[in-house]
RNA sequence: GGAGAGAUGGCUGAGUGGUCGAAAGCGCUCCCCUGCUAAGGGAGUAUACCCUUAACAGGGUAUCGAGGGUUCGAAUCCCUCUCUCUCCGCCA
């Protein structure tokens, strides 16, 4: 949610960003600003009525403790009045400040500046890429190593659960839980904090990070109990601080956390979710942090360059994309994309997106600080996978597999696997 | 799942219809005093929003778990919900 004031003085700014991020209906703006002021003036009117009808209660209460029986009979005949007409201003004020605030909620933070204006795919830039990726014909895609060897059993997934759901099976699960270890080991050496989140979330906590009313059909949810399940660990994590107030020398907060997602996907098809390229459950590590808002976009290229430096220790060939306008999200003001290769599909794969979400998030969940000034101001969040799982699986079986049929291990991950090859 | 108790400011804790945004204590900030330390004295110390102001600041409204109601007036009375604690049951 961006701030109605910055809408005010920024009108202009705020609908190029719009028109930058692919919206159409750039006339929110001003539906935004009209509903504002009006709700300004009643707002204004209602406390004056309140104002007035207090001091007349304050008269009464002070005739009563005198026992003035008679005066303040009269008073409180003259003061009746006041209670139908704040209801009514109440109403009417209620009504302005819902249309405002369902009209804010469809305008998306604004791009940086550095960010490449563009409508699809094509418009990322590609702003490094590290390792050589192997091109060579005959290297077998991860689906078919998996079926091999009965590492992954999508089919028994399926049955128990849905498509999307598999199974891992013996050092591939071995494996996923050696890649959650060593991910979580690095950030700790980080200096980020290990937190364990809940899995399932209420509807303030979706509301409070964008997924509503934005992503609301990515989720999974439990009707009966009103909670959905999370699609990142960043739902939770994040809205852990809702409604805090941080004190100078508490920043920046850094949190890794551990956490299957499940993400719904509708309307995915084709050879894009074959394998683990695309699942409904899957296991991610992520990092959140809560910084100053001068200290967000260094944040973020740190947090850039760390998740980079994952996919260097395991020795996978990546690029990192800044994405443009059209192809980030509602939320983020600035956001890189991590993929790495997948020799057996000859394609990129998304295994990381670090986001600077800016004060977007944080002014809907009210999370703040005290500046040296002693002012409160809202914070800036971050986020990125650090890193999500499925597709480094795929990408790593599909690096390291051997002309004899074995997959090594990459010798970072050997400690955890206390093994050199699957 | 059954029975009971409770929810007040950073913390502890008073307050059962009127000048209560809320006593007191603790903590914290600033000042004074004291050659260090300890003790003492004074002032201050929630959040959101609106209006006025270039700004400093000032005025107003709301908030005592949340929402609704009664009343001229609610922390205080009524209803609903949420959460916490104790006991019983069940259980990884």
């Amino acid at each position: 949610m961006l701030d109605i004031n910055f809408i005010r003085e920024n009108r202009d700014t705020v609908i190029t960003g719009m028109k930058d991020k692919g919206e159409k209906e750039t006339e929110v703006v001003d539906k935004v600003l009209e509903a504002d002021q009006r709700w300004r003036t009643l707002v204004t009117k209602v406390d004056q009525l309140r104002s007035e009808s207090n001091e007349k209660s304050k008269e009464i209460g002070i005739l009563m403790s005198q026992g003035k029986k008679e005066e303040a009979r009269k008073l409180i005949n003259e003061t009746t009045g006041y209670k139908a007409d704040i209801k009514e201003a109440e109403k009417e004020t209620e009504a302005a400040k819902n249309e405002r605030d369902e009209l804010l909620l469809k305008i998306p933070n604004v791009p940086h500046e550095s960010v490449p204006v563009g409508f699809s795919e094509e418009g990322n830039q590609v702003f490094g890429s590290w390792g050589e990726p192997n091109q060579k014909d005959g290297l077998k895609p991860h689906w078919e190593l998996a079926d091999e060897n009965d590492w992954i059993d999508f089919e028994r997934g399926a049955k128990v659960t849905g498509a999307g759901f598999p199974f891992y099976i013996g050092p591939l699960a071995r494996l996923q839980r050696a890649l959650i270890n060593f991910f979580i080991d690095e950030a700790l050496a980080e200096g980020y904090i290990e937190i364990q989140s809940p899995y399932f979330v209420n509807e303030d906590s979706a509301r409070g990070t964008g997924q509503i009313p934005d992503k609301e059909d990515m989720m999974y949810v439990i009707p009966r109990d009103g909670f959905f399940t999370i699609p990142t660990a960043e739902v939770p994590v994040t809205n852990f601080h809702r409604d805090e107030i941080f004190s100078m020398d508490q920043l920046p907060v850094k949190y890794v956390a551990y956490t299957p997602c499940w993400r719904r996907e509708a309307g995915s098809y084709g050879k894009d979710v074959r394998g683990l390229n695309r699942l409904h459950q899957f296991d991610k590590v992520e990092l959140v942090k809560i910084v100053r808002p001068s200290d967000s976009y260094e944040e973020l290229e740190n947090l850039r360059s760390y998740a980079e430096s994952l996919l260097q220790k395991l020795e996978l060939p990546y690029r990192t994309l800044l994405m443009c306008t059209g192809d980030m999200g509602f939320t983020q003001s600035k956001k890189y994309d991590l993929e790495v290769w997948s020799p057996g599909q000859k394609r990129w794969l998304e295994v990381s997106s670090c986001s600077n979400f800016t004060d977007f998030q944080a002014r809907r969940m009210m999370l703040r600080f005290k500046n040296d000034q002693k002012k409160i101001e809202i914070l800036h969040t971050l986020n990125g996978s650090g890193l999500a799982l499925p597709r480094v699986v795929a990408a790593l079986l599909e690096t390291y597999q051997q002309a004899d049929g074995e997959v090594a291990v990459p010798e970072k991950l050997q400690p955890y696997m206390g093994r050199e090859v699957l």
